[in-house]
DNA sequence: GCGAAGGTGTAATAGACATTACACAGGTGG
DNA sequence: CCACCTGTGTAATGTCTATTACACCTTCGC
């Protein structure tokens, strides 16, 4: 079938320019970098990036939003298989650092950071599609916890809050620092984790 | 004397330029901001820019470091004038939400992460003479607290690191999103920090 | 093979903007 | 009153780059 291959061979042009630009905007910044670096990355053509994307604004958004990656199912999975509301916690803190501490991550969240500077809408549905959604997902975990007769020390959209603020804090820092100021070790993590336990009545 | 009024005259001037640049940078980012944004909304002209900033970039180094606020000296003083860490560490708090959840603070932030793409060094210099100084501060003075013979449940370093993430966290997702997730309340701020000093063994 | 349709490469277009060059003004020491 | 020096305003300059226009070429049904 001519159209199978032709979306095929689309298809593999723009995931070819999707990732060129990625490197190039996480590395140059998307302003600094010229639909040019792009195509001279990527092979191909400025026609086609065109033609895939409209301007070099959707670009950026398919850049953005094309892989985005939200702990919410992570925490329903693990909430559901995990009873002990400290085993989750345990479980849940390790996949967020894995996920949020990835330097790629980071650097795209710089990325988007610069760019809601001219689009605040833009940083709202980034934000809306990630950290949030993970927090919604963790304030019902508590709920449920709660409902299920574990007694809570505060509530759940409080403890929620903490929880991520506790593990995205260091995200946040090496958005900043840009790695300078190191990145935390298991210990730091384990430290966090008990700290939260214990102040959240689910030390055992 | 001539020399003096002089001096006052390119001063004015310069802080008319840094203010106008500041705003611009903020609102509408540092590229996509020209210099004749910046002398249309200071007056003067771009001769003055140039003779005072050498360049955009030199604008910008200004913009970002001239007026910076670090916690370290906040942090100290409080230190110094309580006796009780939980009193302390509650006033430290109070002043850390009210510096860093400043909108302006927030959005000048952004655009330093915007600029740290292209310029680590920029971030680096930014982060150590604020983020890490207040972290330090803090650090120093559980330290001086341990020494004291005050009993704390856990490192000095681990324990600044956790206090400074749980309120700083805030400004890093009023950064990301924009203000979109509200802005905390005075009551999450107290859960916070009953929180921090419970968990810590500061509770009395 | 052949014609069409749509992808691809290249060469304009056109506007924006950092930076520089130059000309003016206004107070100043001689 | 005069050269002058320093700060200011304005008008180039030259480059860079998003976007468009157009011509070629590949692929596939027939």
């Amino acid at each position: 079938m001519v159209v199978r291959q032709e979306c095929d061979r689309l298809d593999r042009r723009r995931e070819a320019i999707l990732s060129a630009a990625r490197v190039l905007f996480v590395s140059k910044g998307f302003e600094q970098t010229t639909l040019g670096d792009v195509v001279e990355r990527a092979g191909g053509s400025l026609a086609t990036v065109y033609k895939l994307f409209d301007n070099k604004e959707g670009l950026l958004e398919a850049v953005v939003f094309d892989r985005i990656v939200s702990g919410e199912e992570m925490i329903r999975r693990i909430v559901d298989e995990e009873r002990d509301p400290a085993m989750a916690l345990t479980r849940i803190a390790k996949e967020l650092q894995r996920t949020l501490l990835d330097p790629d991550e980071i650097a795209l969240v710089r990325v988007v950071i610069a760019h809601s500077i001219r689009n605040e809408m833009f940083a709202e549905r980034f934000f809306s599609s990630t950290a949030r959604c993970s927090r919604l997902a963790l304030q019902e975990a508590f709920e449920r916890w709660a409902g299920q007769g574990v007694k809570l020390a505060g509530e759940p959209r409080d403890l929620a809050d903490l929880f991520i603020g506790m593990i995205v804090s260091d995200m946040q820092t090496q958005a900043i620092s840009h790695g300078f100021d190191g990145t935390p070790t298991c210990d730091t993590i384990a430290f966090r984790l008990q700290f939260f336990l214990r102040g959240a009545g689910l030390a055992n």
